[in-house]
DNA sequence: CAAATAGTTTAGAATAGTTTTAAATTGCTA
DNA sequence: TAGCAATTTAAAACTATTCTAAACTATTTG
């Protein structure tokens, strides 16, 4: 449970103004227990739901594009029609079940630890992430 | 260096009529020695430039996706405007080249045995893929 | 070997996710 | 509170991909 006082501080400490459209936003992302996985429609659509205000389809991507540049948000690499973002932005994994286009969190312990040997001249890693498709 | 006879045969081998179109694509995909990452616009204009034919994007859309039914090719899961394949279909991972837009196959053993320790009830485990982003 | 048939190709239209635009609105600073 | 800059918005634009339906071609059948 995080207040909205709360949220417009973490918006205010990142340089972007916590506008009622922005801290709604905040709200459906960040104000729960478990993680969350969700795409931008998804997302426009909670909006509408859960606050009974509406934020333009534009908003959406501008504000979910913000938070990920700022490292609030991580997307998930999958292929699929639409880009699939997580609230939980520790060092973790994915499970995708290929029938239902839902995912689930894989800790990293559940995966045991990569150590990715080759590297490439001039270049570091930024993150390793690993991807798990299940079929029935 | 693989003979269009047998682009023919593997075609008729997978019931896929062997085309004009067919067989030039087989050959722009497959008579290389290295592994080859593409997207469906690279392939498009590489067909044209190497083979003088032209074919249509519908069908190279069409092919691609056969080719990738039939086990032929293997996508990868990366989140970018376009959708990346791979000739390359044995059990391996990539490096993602964010600035460059770029993937570099990662072997196997350049990764480390991964053993997924969850599992899902009613699910199998189908693939597991590692990326990893790197950065300058 | 010709005709029938079923699979394939194609240009162009349609679709869907995402980005851009430009005008109106809002938050913040002086 | 005035003024500037950031933000929101609806709508248009854009782009990758899929669909459509007509023309074409490989294969099968008589």
């Amino acid at each position: 449970m995080t207040s909205k006082q709360e949220f417009i501080e973490k918006l205010r400490n990142s340089r972007l103004r916590p506008t009622k459209q922005r801290i709604n936003i905040c709200e459906v992302l960040f104000n729960r227990d478990k993680t969350f996985h969700f795409t931008i429609n998804d997302l426009f659509n909670l909006i509408k739901d859960k606050t009974g205000e509406k934020v333009s389809l534009a908003t959406v991507y501008n504000t979910v594009h913000a938070f990920h540049k700022k490292g609030y948000l991580k997307e998930i690499p999958i292929n699929s029609n639409q880009t699939y973002f997580d609230t939980n932005v520790t060092d973790h994994h994915h499970f995708f079940d290929v029938k239902e286009e839902k995912l689930i969190d894989l800790k990293n312990e559940d995966v045991g630890p990569i150590e990715i040997q080759k590297s490439i001249p001039g270049k570091k890693i930024k993150s390793v992430e690993v991807l798990v498709k299940l079929e029935d």
